[in-house]
DNA sequence: TCCTTGACTCAGA
DNA sequence: CTCTGAGCCAAGG
């Protein structure tokens, strides 16, 4: 792959939709828990990805194909995070037809609906960077 | 080129 | 639990 801006961008976006594209049917993960399956960049600092990966999962959201289930995805918090365009009634309703629960606080209990990828399907694609 | 925003998180208050 | 500010990078005006 080319070290250029773009490039990184482009390979990071694409390393993303594949993930948010395996997140299961009732089944969500957050843009942290996205983005620290993927590894830094080649002449990326880690420490400076890890501040920064989670925003660019957001950036990679906002242009994602439409064969990628972006509903699945939500904050670490377990809330849909808010965004012009779209409202987060949509994404709400959605994720509750494939029968995720909201509490009355409108939060997801990500202790039962959080996707973790196995090591298999990670190693599978190249995504050994699984740690922190 | 400078300045503002942003589908995020985490640590503090 | 809620609200702020900081950290860091990219895109758009």
């Amino acid at each position: 792959m080319d070290q250029t801006s773009t490039g990184r961008r482009q390979a990071f976006d694409t390393q993303v939709y594949e993930i948010v594209r395996a997140i299961p049917t009732g089944m969500v993960m957050s843009y942290g828990m996205i983005g620290a399956l993927i590894p830094p960049p080649l002449g990326m600092d880690g420490g400076a990805f890890e501040k920064v990966r989670a925003r660019w999962v957001g950036y990679a959201m906002s242009g994602c194909p439409d064969d990628v289930p972006w509903h699945r995805v939500v904050n670490s918090t377990g809330r849909v995070s808010a965004r012009p365009g779209y409202g987060g009634m949509k994404q709400r309703a959605l994720l509750e037809q494939e029968g995720v629960q909201f509490d009355e606080r409108g939060r997801i209990r990500l202790e039962d609906h959080r996707w973790i990828p196995s090591a298999a399907w990670l190693a599978r694609r190249g995504l050994l960077d699984a740690q922190s």
